[in-house]
DNA sequence: AAAAAATGTAAAGCATACTTGACATTTATA
DNA sequence: TATAAATGTCAAGTATGCTTTACATTTTTT
């Protein structure tokens, strides 16, 4: 699964730390995600979704992977 | 987190063991997802809402927990 | 009512998400 | 250029998702 958390968390102008902050999860979480070296859960992919105002399918984007 | 997999899989006219092969995963966990004994990975929820040609938003429904 | 099919659920084990702490590297600012 | 701020990443630990096995309960069919 492939994300647009940088490229949205630098289009709001945030930290990671900020980010991380305001989601209640580590800075170093919010690093992992951005750099695929894991998914989110499904409520932080909520979480994410809904403090920038999206739908996951717009930050998250699956492609058939296994 | 609540969801509507019971719901949307009676529609279908879907066993649970029906379901679970479709997704490639266990019966136990379909049924735990069902009873909401737990929330599915995120990669599971996108197969469980391309399945059904829906979005990951109509099927599982987040509300403000922790 | 009896048999079969579907669902509920528990335990133990493995995989992955997330944490804190620490330190290295890169990028921005003085 | 030197210093600070931001990001990268590793290791060890905890929590949760998912598996298989097994058996109990409920629902459907005969």
């Amino acid at each position: 699964m492939k994300n647009r958390l940088e490229e949205i968390r630098k289009q709001r102008g945030l930290r990671q730390e900020e980010l991380a902050e305001a989601l209640l999860v580590s800075r170093q979480t919010v690093g992992s995600l951005e750099n695929g070296r894991y998914n989110p859960s499904i409520l932080l992919a909520f979480k994410i979704a809904r403090y920038f105002g999206m739908c996951i399918e717009d930050i998250f984007i699956y492609e058939e992977e296994n």
